[in-house]
DNA sequence: CCACTTAAAGACAGGGTTGACTGTTTGTTC
DNA sequence: GAACAAACAGTCAACCCTGTCTTTAAGTGG
């Protein structure tokens, strides 16, 4: 037999790529896409180079996983954070609270990161934009499901967009100045104007 | 004489510095921070690397250089855009097209890209935060001016407090996707929105 | 007209990055 | 247990990028 193995391979695999991932993530969040060399991903992550050439054989395949990665890690933030939500008056301002942590968070600054490289990277671009249109639609999905509203209304969806778009640029804007007190202002805001206006589209909770 | 001389040394260092600025804002533009290397932006300039080196003796010197002029660059497209606004029911609606197409053209894209390395490299952040800053201040300022509203009001300032953030995550949104439609349609129900909850915190118009 | 300063050109070294390549160990399959 | 394939390790050459240095040209002021 082939008698049981030690160390199923597969299993090794799983790990060796997995802490490749992570790695090349953790470099994003903290050197920023130029700052991210394979050879540091490699050192970084614990493996040889000659390991992580023979999983990942070029630096694009690499950082293409690392996408999908990302945006598998995205999908369980956004669906435990969805999980735990109050009902209530202060409902939509929970939400607001969850997109807030979600855009000020380490996944979504290494998502930005691969945005705005894949804006002059051909390759990159072909694996980013897919995923990040499913990650958009989930999370728009997300957003509707959670604050009540009616997606085949017009007003009210487009409220969502906004409120989404709205998100993306409070996130932008706390990469360089992280000033959480105005964005805590402008939420509150927002969470009452939401709430306002959803109603006068003839929102039903 | 000192006699009248052909072509006046502060001139051709004037000519020489706009055109390596210039080239490196189309560099940033076309290839991204981490494709925008001082080589090419002398070749991209014809400019010797001699030359270049003469003017601005590092990389960060040159583009923190690039970033003030990119600054000077969008308060002049701004205040021009300003100049023209129309009056009347749709000026709302004007205003908000105007933040749209700031963001959405090469000036800001740009910017985008300096934001982004700056966030991992401190000699950037140095040059480009207090600019953004200013910057920002600038934009809500003429905002408030031209939707007359009053920002000593906490609810119509952070109305247009949200406003700028939404706009900016329309322009982030803008640079993987260029989905025009959709942004119109945010945008129109965006300035009903503004308008309606503007009303009712008090603007006098 | 001459000394002086600034502008411009281009070669070069040092450092770093990528991916190819060779060799070694470890599981798998017959 | 022997042949085979996959996983892993590490070196190496080619390349590019930055910034220093030397050299040449051009404008400026006495």
């Amino acid at each position: 037999m082939t008698t049981a193995s030690r160390t199923p391979q597969a299993e090794r695999t799983r790990a060796m790529r997995l802490r490749l991932l992570e790695a090349t993530v953790e470099c994003l969040v903290e050197r920023g896409w130029s700052g991210t060399s394979t050879t540091l991903v490699s050192q970084r992550a614990g493996v040889s180079r000659g390991a992580q050439l023979h999983h990942f054989p070029s630096k694009g395949a690499l950082v293409t996983a690392a996408v999908e990665h990302v945006a598998s890690l995205r999908g369980a933030e956004l669906a435990e954070a969805a999980a735990s939500m109050p009902d209530g008056p202060d409902r939509t301002r929970a939400v607001l609270a969850m997109l807030a942590d979600h855009v000020t968070g380490p996944v979504f600054t290494a998502a930005l990161e691969l945005w705005v490289a894949a804006r002059t990277d051909p390759t990159l671009l072909d694996a980013v934009a897919p995923l990040e249109q499913r990650m958009g639609r989930q999370l728009h999905r997300t957003t509707v499901e959670l604050l009540g509203t009616d997606d085949t209304d017009p007003a009210q969806r487009e409220l969502v967009q906004a409120t989404l778009d709205l998100a993306r640029g409070l996130g932008l804007a706390t990469t360089i100045t992280d000033d959480r007190a105005r964005r805590e202002r402008v939420l509150d805001r927002w969470a009452r104007v939401l709430d306002d206006e959803l109603a006068r589209a003839g929102r039903t909770p």
